[in-house]
DNA sequence: TATTTTGTTAAACAAACGTTTAATTAGTAT
DNA sequence: ATACTAATTAAACGTTTGTTTAACAAAATA
């Protein structure tokens, strides 16, 4: 029954080094900074395979954008639609988006760095990611949260701020090796998502704070 | 004595449009995505005044860069580098960012978009700029903290930590703004000055954890 | 075996790119 | 008025851009 496999190999070969090699390039020079023959070059692949497979550059870049988008709003769901109490859900989703942008992080980088960027047909998918995303914060974040603290907080703030933070080291990451390489290794980790959440619920130097009000 | 006045003006006036056509249109559609006919265009200058006054593309985004770089640091410096108790330096230090941020958001979001990508020789510059503020986050913040708390922060996660923090609602405003108009208004205002401290000192809902360590 | 589908290639397309040049205008100085 | 400097212009430079085409090899289907 394997009558397809050499075949659907080829192709998924040629397109997975396409991709591989687009995220790769894409992070360090930026989408529209990198050419379609640099990129076949470094894929080791013929300039139209491009073309062939993702049809045009924009919908390359969407096939990328797809793979973050959809993996980081899993995480969200799964990790945060619980019935625990919202500690140990900030907790369990930040550690597992740590993890995915640890072993995502130059589609990370890709996604964030075109954010703000108007690409006409690729705006409104962005937009309707965000969207989704939004609710989730707003009802397992921000709703619980503005119960049990009274003062309202807007998902619309909270979750690009979360979003940011856990971002922070790796966009800066081309900056940060340069003057301390090798504290940027260990980005990702468990210490540092345990840094982080610490940091997201009780604020810098938090430990004291946390046991003053545990107890 | 106004000899050199109207010329001088001239070159002001259309040295100026470019710059602040060209931190419009880089922020929209990114360095790379804008080409220099369409920035003239939009400037209403020729396109050989940019070359002309900027010397090259390349050069016309460090001096973009330049001036976010330079008002941030020169924020960080005044702002933190006082005597006064760890909580009311980063207060005011996120106040006058949050201002600066606001009144800036276009060169802010070239700066971050830019930041991951390695355009030869604006590289190092970015670096420099890096290691100042790296230095006075870790002379300022995170010794005193850490002597305070007796745990070690490394200024290499919290820099980028809580710059990204107050970048996020302008990185992400082109979304936000898609979902919840008016939300993004008040971005960089007092309240939102207060809330970026609170949790960055405190954590989400900080209020009644604040409470609890101050009696 | 003949046919059709799929992957791959080299070549060409017009359009846009950043940069440079030489000529021209206009305001200032001698 | 003359000479000088700085601002502005149109035009062209050679590359590089993303995309398309037609031809070709190989594998799957019939």
């Amino acid at each position: 029954m394997n009558y397809k496999v050499k075949k659907k190999q080829a192709t998924a070969e040629s397109k997975d080094r396409i991709i591989k090699a687009a995220v790769a390039l894409f992070a360090r020079q930026g989408y529209a900074g990198t050419g379609l023959r640099e990129l076949a070059a470094a894929a080791d692949v013929n300039l139209a395979m491009i073309n062939y497979f993702f049809g045009s550059k924009q919908k390359l870049l969407k096939a990328i954008l797809d793979v973050f988008f959809k993996g980081y709003l899993a995480i969200a769901r799964s990790e945060l639609t619980t019935d625990d109490d919202l500690q140990s859900k900030i907790g369990r989703f930040i550690a597992s988006a740590g993890t995915f942008f640890e072993a995502h992080r130059d589609y990370l980088i890709v996604a964030i760095t075109e954010l703000p960027h108007d690409h006409p047909e690729i705006v409104e998918y962005k937009a309707s990611w965000g969207k989704q995303m939004i609710e989730i914060i707003d009802r397992e974040i921000c709703r619980p949260l503005s119960a049990e603290t009274g003062s309202p907080v807007s998902p619309v703030v909270i979750g690009p701020m979360l979003t940011s933070m856990m971002a922070s080291p790796f966009l800066f990451a081309p900056l940060t090796e340069r003057l301390r390489p090798g504290d940027s290794e260990r980005v990702g980790g468990e210490d540092w998502q345990e840094m982080i959440s610490m940091i997201f619920l009780w604020g810098i130097g938090g430990v004291q704070k946390k046991r003053a009000v545990l107890s």
